[in-house]
DNA sequence: CTCGTGACTCCCG
DNA sequence: TCGGGAGCCACGA
């Protein structure tokens, strides 16, 4: 299989419940890389597309859209409001409700 | 092959 | 409390 770090990094974001959150962090911790957040912002930008990723399911520390808005902001919103995700008035998600720790008990989305 | 960059995070002042 | 700096690793040119 030769997982490699990206592969994993692809496929945990894969597995975000619909109506869910991760960040950065976590991901790259789960991935094998403690401080490779970075490094999952930027496979995402790269295979995000390309593998059809919930890429809009994948926010910073805090809760909030690391996107500017004109590069793709407004768009994550939408998509995270398609699923029941909402921003507050700074623009951060309820991480108490929406943040997912990769637990299967949290394995339920609300869309569907 | 080498260099630069990036949708981050943590630590310190 | 808030701001700035350094670290991190993979990918593209």
């Amino acid at each position: 299989m030769t997982e490699i770090f990206t592969d994993r990094v692809r496929r945990i974001i894969a597995q975000i419940p619909c109506g869910k959150v991760s960040n950065y962090g976590i991901i790259a911790r789960r991935a094998g890389s403690a401080s490779g957040a970075r490094q999952v912002a930027r496979i995402l930008h790269s295979s995000s597309a390309k593998y059809n990723l919930p890429w809009h399911r994948v926010v910073n520390r805090k809760g909030q859209i690391s996107l500017a808005p004109g590069r793709g902001f407004e768009r994550q919103k939408k998509l995270l409001e398609e699923e029941n995700v909402f921003l507050d008035g700074n623009n951060t998600i309820d991480l108490q409700k929406h943040l997912w720790l990769g637990n299967d008990f949290d394995l339920y989305g609300d869309c569907e």
